[in-house]
DNA sequence: GTCTATAACGCGATAGAC
DNA sequence: GTCTATCGCGTTATAGAC
């Protein structure tokens, strides 16, 4: 099939093009028409393969997340505690998106928007969503934490709530290297593990259902 | 001074044709044109007045604060338990933002942004952040709740954050009359108040002054 | 110095020919 | 699938009125 060779060739130039660009000048400096010229295409051609200019951002989203599933499961590969590999897994994220902290948070602002197809809750997001909640799984399932049994199911999507708390905070953060986001990690990741470990103690078990209650009745589609 | 009169009710004019024309339209299709001349003044002269059209957003930002906190504190009057006046100040603000949340969104969306003047936690916003944090001091001072002091200082911060968390939801919330957020709020609250009273106990004091430390140093200007 | 109006620029997006 | 031409809108430059 050289026709579909050709034009996924075309699209993956662009696509290439653009994150470059995005890299070098910004989202907001870099034009379409820039984009189109940096990849020998035209304008309306590049607007064939992506219907707008955020569409570009999504191959963005997709590559770190690639990126943050194949290096997080090789660094918790031998970590037992519950605590260490959450807290491996999060700094792990931070690692690989700290080269686009400039220009990512752009990125994430198009994300918030409900109206999005790149925001995180969208349908169109649910495989990677879905991606990134089997790794929370690995990451509990693979630890030697005990917990309440309602707890333990629901907590993987918990955790990637947690994640997106900290991706955030990342985007607020103008701290250096942004340290006060690996601070934030490095504290609330034990933090978590003490109250999900309190979840098994009976005087607590009431909050804690009621916990896991409220986000499922949250999370219904109705 | 009929010069500054002028001036001031030619600045009102723009911005409540833009809020009416928002809301009839929404932000998007809602065109700089439009809006001036809807006012009858020039694209130039509400320029002038306003630097962008975001700009125009935090007249609207400002109205419902002014009336969130006239109305709040109208509603918390008599009551003493902790749990009820933040449970009403929460459900207050959804009231009043309601009719606001079709394009409302569009707003906060624009707020997420950290660049951004619209920021809840950007210099430009910290007048009309300290006057929600009063607020939810008032929630604290004016109840009978009984807390760790060093928790008690911290918690109108928090639950202005915690506040934060609940428009962030409620953006996001599709149910019919926000019922979601409603409920959000209705069982979070009593959680809250329950976690909030548990940091009394010995044997929690730990967690709770380790959380209260933390926030405190990711709040740190460095 | 305070305020207003017109024209034009730049960019995201689209229409329609080939 | 690809191009050229063009539109619509946020924004700015500029020139002037009170």
């Amino acid at each position: 099939m050289p026709h579909v060779a050709k034009s996924e060739e075309t699209r993956s130039l662009i696509v290439t093009t653009a994150m470059r660009l995005f890299t070098e000048n910004g989202y907001d400096r870099t034009t379409m028409r820039a984009i189109a010229a940096g990849a020998g295409v035209s304008v309306g051609n590049a607007y064939y393969y992506f219907s707008s200019k955020e569409q570009l951002i999504q191959g963005f989203y997709d590559e770190i997340a690639r990126r943050h599933l194949g290096e997080a499961r090789a660094r918790i590969g031998g970590e037992t505690a519950f605590a260490a590999r959450l807290k491996t897994v999060l700094l792990c994220w931070l690692d690989i998106a700290e080269p686009y902290h400039r220009f990512g948070t752009q990125f994430f602002v198009n994300a918030a928007d409900p109206e999005s197809p790149l925001s995180p809750f969208s349908d169109d997001s649910s495989a990677a969503r879905e991606a990134s909640i089997g790794l929370m799984r690995e990451v509990v399932d693979g630890s030697d934490v005990k917990l309440d049994p309602e707890l333990r199911e629901q907590l993987p999507e918990l955790l990637w709530l947690y994640q997106m708390g900290v991706v955030l905070f990342w985007v607020h953060d103008r701290s250096r290297g942004q340290k006060r986001s690996r601070m934030l990690v490095e504290r609330s990741v034990p933090l978590l593990a003490r109250l999900a470990a309190l979840s098994r103690l009976r005087m607590f078990r009431p909050v804690s259902r009621e916990i896991v209650d409220l986000i499922q009745d949250l999370a219904k589609k109705d």
